[in-house]
Order: C-alpha cells, then structure tokens, then sequence
DNA sequence: CATGAATGAGCCTTCATTCAT
DNA sequence: AATGAATGAAGGCTCATTCAT
C-alpha cells in the first residue's frame, strides 16, 4: 500500500493525566492518522507516540489497533450528529434546512474522507464495525422520520429515506474523492441535485 | 549462491498452457478469493496455488498484488458491461429495462460484493486504481445518456446521472452486505425505488 | 487484521538492555557472521538469532542488511586504526615500527577477511559503501604524512603512499585467503618486502 | 543491492549454429552483464536473452551461473594474456615496455571492472573460482620470470614479483574504480609509479 | 538444438502486540 | 499509569534452475 509520510504528529512526551484525557488524546491522534493515512498505512506505535504516549499505553485503551479505529469513527460520527442536531434546531424553511445539511455532511466527508475510507476496509471483514455501523444507521432513519413528523409532514417508506441517505452519503464521499471533478462534473450542480433530494425528503 | 534443495516430490510439471490461459486462470482465482477473504486476506501465495501454480508464476503475470487486484476488477466490470449491454438490446419498454438492469446490477453486487471492498481498499490509496475506476465510470455516464438518445428521449444533467449512478452502486452494496435486512427494510421496495429513478432517467 | 497465533513457548522473554548495548551485540554478530559466511550467504534473521534477538530486532537498529554490514565494517576499521595508533605511540626505530605495523595489518586481515570480502561486495553496488570506504582510505594518507612530517622525514607524493596503501592490503589480503601459500611463496620473504617498502616511506 | 536497470542488451531471437557458436555468444553477453550489473545485478535468463536465446539454453552451456561468470573471467584473461604477450613482442626498451604494459593492463580494469568486482564476490566463497584463479596467478608469475631471462637480467625473488603484481592489480583497480579522483590525487603521478616499479622489476 | 513456462525455497522486511521495568 | 525494547508470524517478491514440448 502506500508508504506513509513519516512526518507524523508528534507531541512532547510524558504526559500525565486521568484514564479519560489519555484516551481522548489517543482517540484524537489515531482519527488524524487514520485519515491521513489509512488503516494500513497508520500503526498503532505512531498514534501512540502522535499523541504524546509510548506504545504500550495504546494497549492499555484499546484491545487492538481495531478497537482505536472504531474509536476514532465514533467520534466522528458523534461530532456528525451534534452538527447535524444544531442545523435543524436553527430552523428555517425546508429549503434552508437541507441546503445547510447537505453543506455540512459534504464537509465532514471532506474533512474525513481518510478515516470513512478507512473504516470502509474493516467494515468488510469485520462484524463488530458492521454492528456499530448500522446502529449509526438506525439513528439517521429515526431522526429523518422524527423531523418530518415535527414539521407536520406526511410520512413516507423507510425506503425511501434508507436509498436517499445512500445517496447523500455516496455523492458526498465522491465530491471528497474528487471522483466529480474528473469527471468534469460541476460541484455546485451536484449539490444542488441533493439539496432537491433532501428537501423532498423532509417536505 | 543460492542451491535449492530441489524437493524432488510433487510429481506432476503444472498446468502448461499459454500465458493467456494461465493468467486467465490467475485473474480468475484472483477475483475469487478477493471476493471472499478481502484484500487484506489474501496473498499472492493462496491466489496461485488456487489458480493451480506455485508462487512464482504469480509474479509472472502480475507486478504485484495490487496489480492482480486491478485485473480481476477490470474482468468484472468487463463482464458487467456486457451483461448490461445485453439487457439494453433486449429491448422491452423503459420500465421493463429499468428492471432488468436493477436486478442485473444487484445480483453481480451480491456476488462480487468483497471483491468491490477489496477494491475500495485500494481506492483509498492508489492512484492507479482510482484513475482506472473513473474512465469506467466515464463510460457508464456516457452509455446512459446514448441509451437515453436512442431512445429519443430528452437529455439531463450529467451530474443527475452520476447522483443516480452513485446511488445505484451505493444502495445495490447495502442489499449485498446486509444493510437493509439489518435495518429491517424490505428488500423489494428497496429496488422498486431504484427502478423507478432509473425509469426516470431513460425517459 | 492480523492475529497472530501467539506461540505461548520460547519461554525467557529476551536480552534487555539499552538500545546501545543491543546495537553493539547486533553489530558483532553481524562482523561474525559476515566474516564466516560473506554477505550473501547470511540473513538479518541469522544475525539477530546469533546475537540473542528476534528477526524484529535487527530492524529496529539497521535499516537493513547493507547498512549491518557497513556497522560490521565500521567497527572494525576503527579498531585496527586504535591499533595501528597504538604502535605508531609505542615508539622505535622506523624498521621496528614498519615490522609491527606489518604483523598487525596482516592480523588483522586474516582474522576479518571474510568481513573484508563481504564489504567488496557492496563495494562493487553501493554508492554509500563507497563513500564511507574512501573517507577511511583519505584518513590513512593523512596518518602516514603526519606520521612521517612528526618524526623529521622528507615529505613524499601522496600517489607514492596511495600505491603503498594498495599494495599493503592487497598483498595481506592475498595472504589472509591462502593466495600466496598455493603459489608456494614464502609468507616471511613477502612481509618482508611489505616491510621494506613501509619503511621507504616512512624514511 | 543495486536494481539493474533493465534496459539490457538484445539480440534478435533464433539463432542457430554450431555449440561453439552459442556458447561463445553466452559467455560474450555474460561478460558485459556481468561487467555492467554485478554477479547479483545479472540473472541467467537476461544473459540467455542478451545472447539472442531463451534461458533453458543457458543451462544446456554451463552447469550454473557460477561457471558462466567463470567462463567469463576465463576469456577475459586470456585476452589479457595475448595483449600483454603483444606488448612483450613488440620490443623496445625496458621503459617503454613497462609503460605500454601498465596502460594496457590499466585499460583492461577500466574496461572490466564490472567483472572484476564480479568475480570478487565468486572467489570469496567459491573453490573452484579461487583454483583458476590462482592458475592465472601462477602464468602471471612464470611469464615475468621468463621475460627477466629472456633479457638478459638478473633474476628476483618470486615473492617481489607477487607483491609487484598485487601492486599493480590493486592500483588500476582503485584508477578504474574512481577511488583515486575521489581522493583527488593525481592520475598520472599514479601511473608512473606503477612504472618504475614494473621497470625495476624487469631490469 | 532450442524454448520458455513453471517451480518453490529463501530472503527481506513490517508491525501488531507483549511485558519487564 | 506509563514505558519502549523485544517478539515473531506473516507476507511480498526474486531468481536459479528444470523439463515438457
């Protein structure tokens, strides 16, 4: 695979603190890393070390290099949901609402396009991520269902909302690739063709 | 300098053959154990012997792994062209061809789905997979939008096309890996709202 | 990915000590093995088992098999100059010197001589071998004009002791690999000529 | 070690002709292979094809690579031999004759080097190599001793003679290796060491 | 005489993980 | 709680050599 860049992240050593912050700042370098450079391009001694700790200590947080980046997706996705959570408090018109929501995905796959590409390659071979992975899933269902509800709108399938979620996620994961622009297709237009997908959604 | 020890055994002189034939059968084992044991699960040695030769040939034919990866994806959407190919020139009415090709698409997703992780694996780094990937993606833009002429319908936006394109790869993934049964949703109605954003796009 | 079938045996967990200490014990057994076997008939595993060590260890101090042997190379070359230094100190008549700077060099040759064959090796390839192995030759030009400037002698063309130099080493060289022996020379006669002419110089 | 560069020497295929014929082609592209990319940088198909044959012909010649460099060596030397025996027949003063011979033997390690240091690396490790070898030496010598009587001149010691040859060996080595430039010293002061000391030797 | 596809032992190297300190 | 030296299985790849055609 590639051969990672070897300038990593490097904090100044020993650090002290409780059980949490340790972790947190491991949770942190590994999502850096992982992003940056994959899961196979990123070992567990240089998370350790980006965040400032020895490489045993990463095995006294995590069971194994898996369990970090599952992690680091959680917060991801956490950090997703809250973001996504503030939009629709800000209220506005349907419009407004999905034109805000699809800029906002779109840039949280840019920003993280590394770390979904790396979560990609254990989401095949492993059932533990899978669970984790449509239990996020179930989530975004429930909340697309809840919100229609809250604005007065009609129901609709599950279906529906499962193939649109597919979409919004696949589209923006190709705009991070830049799968788009070589294929010279306009970005705006794009998004564009989201946002209508997402307001028919909610409306 | 090196003197083998000439383990005298293994009876038979392998599988003579022409080259093509035996990187046929290569690319042929190569694609089914990607498909089944992931990139990552696999090696050079395994895909060889499965093909019926010793590592070596291995090497032969291919620059390296990556490289035998590349050719089994290639012979899948070889195949996958032809077979939705066929399907167009059978004819029938738009929404019997949506059908059809919704159905075609799925079942060659179910069957290759680890051998497309496997691939997404390399996508994430390899610059030459991922120029491969979109000058197959080119082409399927622009077989839609021929299909589309010949048939006389009116022309759309690129990037309509390439959200649906995104959106048929990405939901026929979900139903081959389990999403959806996951998340308790009906696999039929799935593809009928696939059926008919294709219909949509051809008419 | 990997799970590693843990092997629980090999009971003793290894040598520890500091990375110095490690590195010494590595880089002996590197001038061991490389002086028995030559460069291609030893391996980093063989290397690292002989000095105590996994496979995994040999890389934490080399960045591979080349750079051992330049290590290897290295320490010996500094031990025959703290040797010849020591002569050079202990004083004498220069035919008393010439004599046991001779004695010493060929020791030191056949005891090394297959480390030294080893290096001709990389020699013949590398670029930084090369280097590092002329750097030590312009050093010893230095040592016999100096040598010669501190005990009053007429100064003489570099080209006279570069010649010299050669003709020393490869002389012992042949020597030390039995080259004089099967020609049926007498070992006395020839260090006598190498000391005769150590002598011209250094007069 | 050193990646030979692959463009290699390549003769059109199918030739036929006498065994004669075909191994001496073999030994012919061993020889500037095994010049140009070492004992290690060559392989035995690129010299079978370099020769305009496919590889299982290079082993219908030579029981194994080992013997094609020897073979190599083998004609190089000899050639050495009539140029040098050239040299000796033309005549002239014992001057001249020592500068004709130490440019030619000179010519001769620029123009082989490469196999040289090949056969460097065989003669460490390999008895047959160092046997022939050591043949050479010994006509070496017996042709020096021959010449001196034919002369006229007064006989010397076998061991100056060797130590003389070692000399000169080693000398043109380190001129065609680069060593001295590298040590900045100067070419022709070098040379003409070289032959004073072969004039010496012969009056 | 010649071919060249095939072999497979062996070497180099990586990195997830452990555990004595 | 943290360290980091050490482990060693695993895997990528090469190339000298063979032999069926």
């Amino acid at each position: 695979m590639r051969r990672p860049t070897q300038t990593a992240l490097k904090a100044e050593r020993r650090l002290r603190g409780s059980p949490e912050e340790t972790r947190a700042r491991l949770v942190a370098a590994a999502a850096e890393l992982f992003n940056r450079d994959g899961y196979l391009g990123t070992d567990s001694v240089r998370i350790a070390r980006a965040a400032g700790y020895a490489s045993g200590t990463f095995y006294k947080h995590f069971a194994d290099k898996r369990a970090a980046l599952l992690a680091a997706y959680e917060s991801w996705v956490t950090a997703e949901w809250r973001a996504v959570a503030e939009e629709v408090a800000a209220g506005g018109t349907t419009r407004e609402l999905a034109e805000r929501v699809v800029r906002l995905v779109l840039d949280l796959h840019v920003r993280w396009r590394g770390l979904r590409a790396a979560l990609a390659t254990l989401l095949a071979t492993d059932a533990e991520a899978r669970r984790f992975h449509r239990d996020q899933r179930r989530r975004q269902l429930e909340m697309m269902s809840a919100q229609r509800r809250r604005r007065g709108k009609r129901s609709r399938a599950a279906e529906e909302d499962a193939v649109l979620l597919f979409t919004l996620e696949r589209t923006c994961d190709a705009v991070a690739g830049g799968e788009l622009r070589d294929l010279s297709l306009d970005r705006d237009a794009t998004l564009a063709v989201l946002r209508r997908l997402l307001e028919e959604a909610l409306e």
